[in-house]
RNA sequence: GGGAGAUUAGCUCAGUUGGUUCAGAGCACCUGCCUUACAAGCAGGGGGUCAUAGGUUCGAGCCCUAUAUCUCCCACCA
């Protein structure tokens, strides 16, 4: 059979991908193995594979297909968030593009075109995921708008309503005047840098005096919705006034001139216009002091005629800006523009200018609910890796603020509170039309058929759906296991949550470590008094090579399906991880990939290499038995290091380590000393052994690389129970036996130094070399394995030195070549002369230490010991170089 | 403004309680090789005052203090 020299990843990938799906090979139900539960942070939806998604899904695979191979019964979740912001914008858009306007359509209309949509594009992404290999229980695949899902949201409200958890107030809350829905903090956006602005000095008019006070806004429009201007009580030049009142330009209305500590002396004129309608801070002076709110700003950002100038009514608050500071300037009330840096906030969604609002909202109390969950990461119940954002972690949950639940949006899950009346509390919270029919009926003493309801209109955030995500997917909140009364989960009554729940590891980014990750914990507590997962893994943002974002716009963002075609997904995925560190951003270099498909290479040349010998009925040669031997003992020392990293969650040092092993140790060192000669064939001894290494090999590689090792396996293996990699087990550990591995180091170095004698004087690979040896009893080399690589005729131990010849030295043992024709002397003994430099700088500092009786009283014993051996090393080699530099003149 | 973290080779990063030749890895770079698994390769090599200045210690990349620079998070000035 020819197997060709260069892999070609494309079709083995194809054909597994399909042998895994049709024989549902990472299909998990419950049974007696412990569980690893893993549930995929759901992508939007709407959402196409992007490279964080490729970062974040490969880490997850590769824990979970570790774990699975070593006997757990791994579950891999996955699913998608219906994202309801993202999504809505995104079919507003396309409904746009067909002539049809949100605002033309009903509700049902509009959730019918939405969920086609849905239908038709969404989940792509999880298609996608297929490429990269991803072992998810594709039978589990969730979404947060599924039926029962749903169910389970509503539920949730419900019951945290009736604890009294949740409440429904007037805020001043971001407004998102396109989308017409008001926005949570984390979706206002600002620019890295601020925007350039203008800041209008306007002079207001002082009742009853000749006087005047100059204020700076930014937002002129506003101007109509002043309800008082403030001052620092402490200011001396405005003292006098307070208590006065002034004339709101254009309208002149009176307003008082109040004192307020929020007010800066020092910030534009020190005088601040309060307009509680539209400023946070302003609403809060407001409350303090008092004042009325004055709305004039409509919910899709036009004035309404509260402003009480008729032609503004209706046009645009940018608009009306440009059209007061006109007027303003022909009245001469505008002293001066100045231009200053300022922060605004846009939508994440829409860029508009965010614009703060007034508004009934549906909030969650954070406090009182948090409290296990802060506790529960400060004890490391819940591990965060790294550990760095607890301190983060610690800081959002002590400061927590309530959580605005509401948004003005359709596609998502609708606030089951129904109105029947026009009064502030006339309301009632149900799971259901009927039940709410009836609750109403009772508040009101009438007939449930006679009640006139009317269902809030907005949704739930999406996040007050995702937080129950590990719950949810396993049917947590199903009438059978959630008692209403108690308000819990009855977890033991659910064999599937029982099974898989608490998680294992949560793999997702520190961005949103409050919007999700606190919550699902606080929801956890809450639900189960149980922590979703044991551990987080916080991964970095993937960004370019020059450290920025990637970004559609700036055009940096590969896509990982291209990388896939280029460079395999094995390849890609090891691409992602080289330069991966936990909790680092990941500054992504197609160069990454490009050596991992080359590791694919490498690992397919040797796989050709095995395959191809011949067995024979012969002697195993002493350089294969060591090198058997010399490799086990190495290769369980670095499973070691291996699984340890794997421990600390340390993915990318563990792929380095196994990087190393395969391609340093096993490809250049121990494939090499059991290569039999050319066209001779291999011992059956060997063969075998070298068989099994290899799969224990695959072992360690099938997380990090899942097609080429499944494919090579089906050659290698024999064993009719374990026809595939990705269900094969984590190799076990073993013996370390340390003084082989010590002789191996020590031939290692002595055939380096040899090939480094061979390329310095043009000493061709194939004329085969006289070793001189003298002095022996320190390290051993296996004599075997140094004539093989070293291309030794032979090995001959003297007493003497030989003269003529390049010599080494490797511990206390002396080597001698001898010369051949083209020899540099000079070289040579500048060689040796540099070499005895070193030592001589060496021995000085051992030397210091030693003569130090502060550190030979103090120190130690061991590590007195080691400087006591060191100089005495150091003297030997001294005086050997020196012996050999008087033999060169 | 508040908080957290970082600064080690050209780049990206390790360096676990201060003590093995501790100054490392991968990539990049340089030199020589189309050697019979692999040029997507093989062999060899150069490269760092561990940000700066002090301090503690027999001993500091590691501990302490100050300074500089950078990153992130939170809050935010009309």
């Amino acid at each position: 059979m020819e197997i060709p020299s260069k892999y070609d990843p494309t079709a083995v990938e194809d054909k597994w991908n399909s042998f895994w799906a049709e024989n549902e090979l990472f299909r998990s139900t419950p049974d007696d193995r412990p569980s690893y539960t893993v549930v995929i942070p759901p992508p939007n939806v709407t959402g196409v594979l992007h490279m964080g998604h490729m970062l974040n899904n490969t880490i997850q695979d590769v824990c979970v297909r570790r774990a699975r191979q070593m006997g757990y019964n791994a579950c891999w979740v996955p699913g998608t968030d219906h994202a309801s912001i993202a999504t809505e914008a995104k079919v507003v858009q396309l409904l746009r593009q067909q002539g049809i306007k949100k605002s033309d359509l009903s509700r049902e209309d509009f959730l019918k075109h939405a969920f086609e949509w849905k239908d038709k594009y969404g989940g792509i992404i999880l298609s996608q995921l297929r490429k990269l290999g991803a072992s998810v229980d594709w039978k589990r695949t969730a979404f947060t708008m599924d039926d029962a899902y749903y169910q389970a949201v509503i539920r949730v409200f419900v019951d945290l309503h009736k604890k009294g958890y949740i409440y429904r107030g007037l805020r001043m809350i971001n407004w998102d005047c396109e989308a017409k829905t008001a926005l949570s903090n984390e979706e206002v956006i600002y620019q890295e840098n601020g925007e350039t602005s203008l800041l209008y000095h306007v002079r207001y008019a002082i009742e009853g005096s000749g006087e005047t006070l100059t204020i700076a806004t930014q937002r002129p429009e506003t101007i109509m919705g002043d309800v008082a201007i403030a001052v620092n009580p402490s200011d001396e030049r405005y003292k006098h006034l307070i208590g006065h009142f002034a004339l709101v330009p254009m309208i002149d209305r009176r307003i008082p001139i109040i004192a307020d500590d929020y007010v800066e002396k020092d910030f534009g004129t020190g005088c601040l216009k309060v307009t509680p309608a539209h400023d946070p801070n302003d609403y809060e002076i407001g409350q303090r002091h008092k004042l009325p709110v004055i709305d004039t700003i409509n919910d899709d950002g036009t004035l309404n005629e509260k402003c009480e100038l008729p032609e503004y009514v209706g046009l645009d608050r940018f608009e009306v800006r440009k059209k007061v500071v006109a007027r303003l300037k022909t009245e001469g009330l505008l002293v001066k523009e100045e231009e200053f840096i300022t922060r605004i906030g846009r939508s994440e969604r829409t860029q508009t200018v965010v614009e703060p609002k007034l508004s009934l909202q549906w909030f969650i109390k954070m406090k009182d609910i948090s409290q296990q969950a802060l506790q529960a990461v400060e004890s490391d119940e819940i591990k965060l890796h790294p550990a760095k954002f607890k301190n983060t972690y610690r800081h959002w949950m002590e400061n927590v603020r309530d959580w605005c639940i509401s948004r003005q949006l359709w596609w998502g899950h609708r606030i089951p509170a129904y109105y029947f009346g026009s009064g502030e509390n006339d309301f009632v919270v149900a799971e259901s039309e009927t039940e709410a029919r009836h609750q109403a009926a009772d508040r009101l003493g009438i007939n449930p058929a006679e009640v006139q309801l009317r269902q809030d209109e907005d949704v739930l955030d999406t996040w007050a759906s995702s937080w129950l995500w590990p719950i949810a997917v396993f049917d947590g909140f199903n009438d059978d296991y959630f008692d209403k009364k108690t308000g819990k989960i009855n977890l033991s009554a659910n064999k599937e949550l029982s099974y898989y729940y608490p998680t294992k590891v949560l793999v997702t980014a520190p961005e949103i470590l409050f919007f999700w990750v606190a919550r699902m914990i606080i929801a956890g507590y809450e639900y189960l008094d149980m922590p979703p997962f044991a551990d987080v893994y916080l991964h970095g943002i993937v960004r370019d090579k020059q450290g920025r974002k990637m970004s559609k716009s700036l055009g940096n963002s590969p896509d990982p399906l291209d990388l896939i075609k280029t460079y395999g997904a094995d390849g890609t995925r090891v691409g992602m991880l080289l330069s991966s560190p936990a909790g680092n951003d990941l500054l992504f270099d197609e160069s990454l990939c490009e050596q991992g498909r080359n590791f694919s290479n490498k690992i397919w040349n040797a796989f050709r290499l095995v395959s191809g010998w011949e067995a024979a009925n012969i002697e195993q040669p002493a350089s294969a038995s060591f090198a058997i031997e010399w490799f086990e003992s190495r290769f369980n020392q670095q499973l070691q290091l291996i699984n340890e990293s794997y421990d600390k969650y340390r993915i990318s040092e563990a792929l380095m380590i196994t990087y190393k092993l395969i391609w340093d140790d096993f490809c250049s060192w121990y494939l090499e000393l059991i290569k039999p000669a050319y066209q001779q064939p291999i011992d059956l001894k060997t063969l075998s052994a070298t068989k099994k290494i290899f799969e224990r090999i695959l072992g360690i590689l099938h997380p990090f690389m899942p097609f080429i090792t499944e494919e090579i396996w089906q050659y290698l293996t024999d064993d009719q129970v374990k026809t595939c990699c990705s269900l094969s087990q984590w190799p076990t550990g073993g013996m370390v036996n340390q003084s082989i591995i010590d002789q191996f180091e020590s031939s290692a170095q002595v055939i380096a130094e040899i090939r480094t004698i061979r390329l310095q004087n043009n000493l061709p690979n194939k004329e085969k070399l006289t070793l001189f040896r003298r002095g022996s009893e320190g390290q051993a080399i296996h004599e075997a394995a140094v004539q093989k690589l070293g291309g030794l005729e032979q090995i001959i131990d003297t007493a003497d030195k030989v003269d003529n010849a390049y010599t080494f030295i490797s511990g206390r043992t002396e080597f001698f070549i001898p010369f051949g024709q083209n020899v540099d002397i000079e070289a040579e003994r500048q060689k040796l002369q540099d070499e005895l430099t070193y030592t001589l700088g060496f021995l000085e500092l051992v030397m210091k230490k030693l003569n130090n009786e502060k550190f030979v009283s103090s120190a130690p014993a061991a590590v007195i010991d080691n400087e006591r051996k060191k100089k005495e090393d150091a003297e030997s080699k001294i005086a050997i170089l020196t012996d050999k530099l008087s033999a060169l003149k």
